[in-house]
DNA sequence: TTGTATGCGTTATCAC
DNA sequence: GTGATAACGCATACAA
């Protein structure tokens, strides 16, 4: 493979002239950059990434941390995932694709070796011990997800407090008065794991503006569990004629649960999901949703990082804005149900 | 961060110690070693990536190519990239994500740099152009997919010719005698895709030696669609009580028709499907379905680009025994149903 | 079993 | 506007 001094020797130059026409550092005149590019061509020289690495201290990667269990809906870390490295290619970075299964020695390994430069870390839990690693190493990093403390840290998440008060505004103006959020698992909300809690505090505060009445049952994904919650909230409150599930396993069941109990959707009651658009276009009918947008997750992400390599910015928060759309799932709410 | 310089000073050794002593290339003695290894440890080193490549003329690192249309269903696109990157690790290599709307470029700056030593390819097509690339720049690469001359290069794939004979094999062992195949929308076919015409070689022969008799449908994935090629095939042979559909998009129609048309499944109609598992599982009823292990694709594909790099290995393709899962959706065949 | 010396291909500092 | 040249941190051929 050519070098850059063979180029230099090619274009008639010195290595150094070379060198400067591909960073752009200093003037070069027009018809030697002409001669260095021609000799480049020719020879179909491409710069060496490990002396430039070395010479340069940058390698001109980043590394992406995915989760190996797939708790996030897969194609939507996917789509980031994409979005990354999209956004990464833009500013000539490549993404190195690191499991977690490595856990934080992955982190040290690739950060300690001047492998990646920096670090985005998908699916960050509140007290992610990945955080402590970055911290001690001085690691530049973009979290997607937010932990307990983001002091001095750079987080994109979703603004799940304004997707729970989506879901009670839109079926506020629907007419409803009674509204059911049927949520993540027990274990989830023990766990505190943010944004469960942040989702139903969003949520609850808009429901208090809009003078909602409220019943909040966290669920297990499983048919059983999303059948026990449905008679709870029906025997609670019978006149209940709106249902929000976060939990992503109980949207099936809910939705055979209310068939079976004679209830049409929307026309019986409305049926509000916080899910990604492909899971609301699985069901019939289509769900009416709340979705964050998963590229713009990794996009951002990426150029927070960006702008940190770049010596930019600093500790920040992005929480962006997550979108509701009707679909055949909600509709104007009904008179009560005779008992 | 500290270098191999420093490691060996304070382990009051030579460099090159040091250095043997990380590569495990020379015998070094017990004493020696265990100084080096605390020093490595008191130091908190790591070997610089960049150096390491330059000096080493390797990087440590493969790129994998992922498509950028989501063609492939996109939880098994993830699957096969974790396993790469799992199975990259287990000898020491890195992966790096690149997608393909760099296109055949992307290959030539990461391989001509040194960056990658080897490309993992996914969703190869049959006349793919990155093949190309590959071949003039002598790039090690195992390919998942198998394009029209695999001649010289190392592919990975499922056996979709087998797979096509599990379904008729399962169906001619319920007893059924008259099977419909609806298949990939026609211009899959049309534009030679490998996959679809080996799936439908392999039913076809598997079909004639178990003595059923065949009606092969290629169809898109819409209702309307498929709705036309179900009314085709009972129009053609009313007596039909095996389908079996390759398309993804013609499941769910597919099983709503047979319901309209008041055929239970498994009762009346069995539905055989050639898809991934969390698919087949999806459905009411749930899918006996044929899959090809994504994982393994992923991880054959490693070590196959592993072994190359090691040196070993050559020209292989390696097809992958898809299994059958036979799920709720197929049963013994009834008689004739009456005209 | 260990040490010495050279080169890998760039970047960047100095000099002209 | 351009050319020498010294790092960069490691691997390895050569010595001892």
């Amino acid at each position: 493979m050519a070098t850059l001094a063979q180029v230099a020797q090619v274009a008639g130059v010195s290595p150094s002239t070379v060198s400067y026409v591909l960073s752009g550092k200093r003037a070069i005149s027009a018809p030697t950059r002409e001669r260095v590019q021609q000799a480049i061509e020719a020879l179909g020289y491409h710069p060496n990434a490990g002396a430039r690495a070395l010479a340069g201290k940058r390698s001109q990667i980043i590394a992406l941390v995915v989760p190996l269990r797939t708790d996030v809906y897969v194609p939507v870390m996917m789509e980031i995932a994409l979005a990354v490295t999209t956004a990464a290619r833009r500013h000539g970075y490549d993404v190195l694709l690191l499991t977690n299964d490595e856990g934080p020695d992955g982190l040290r390994r690739v950060v300690g070796s001047g492998l990646a430069e920096g670090v985005i870390l998908m699916d960050v839990q509140l007290d992610d011990p990945r955080i402590a690693v970055l911290q001690r190493t001085g690691t530049r990093a973009a979290l997607i997800g937010l932990p307990a403390d983001p002091s001095g840290l750079v987080c994109v998440d979703h603004d799940f407090a304004r997707a729970g008060a989506l879901c009670a505004e839109h079926l506020a103006e629907l007419g409803h008065r009674d509204v059911a959020f049927i949520g993540c698992a027990p274990a989830v909300y023990r766990r505190h794991t943010g944004y469960a809690e942040r989702t139903i505090a969003g949520f609850q505060e808009a429901a208090r503006d809009s003078g909602l009445r409220v019943v909040h049952r966290p669920c297990e994904g499983t048919f059983e569990a999303t059948a026990g919650a449905f008679a709870g909230i029906l025997a609670d409150v019978p006149e209940t004629t709106g249902f929000v599930v976060q939990n992503e396993g109980c949207i099936g069941p809910l939705l055979s649960l209310l068939r079976a109990s004679g209830r049409a959707v929307p026309e019986d009651a409305s049926v509000v999901a916080l899910c990604p658009e492909q899971l609301a276009e699985q069901h019939e009918p289509r769900l009416t949703a709340v979705t964050g947008p998963a590229r713009e997750l990794g996009d951002r992400a990426a150029e927070l990082l960006m702008s940190q390599l770049h010596g930019r910015g600093g500790e920040e928060v992005a929480l962006l804005r997550p979108v509701l759309t009707a679909r055949g799932s909600s509709g104007p709410a009904k008179g009560p149900r005779p008992r």
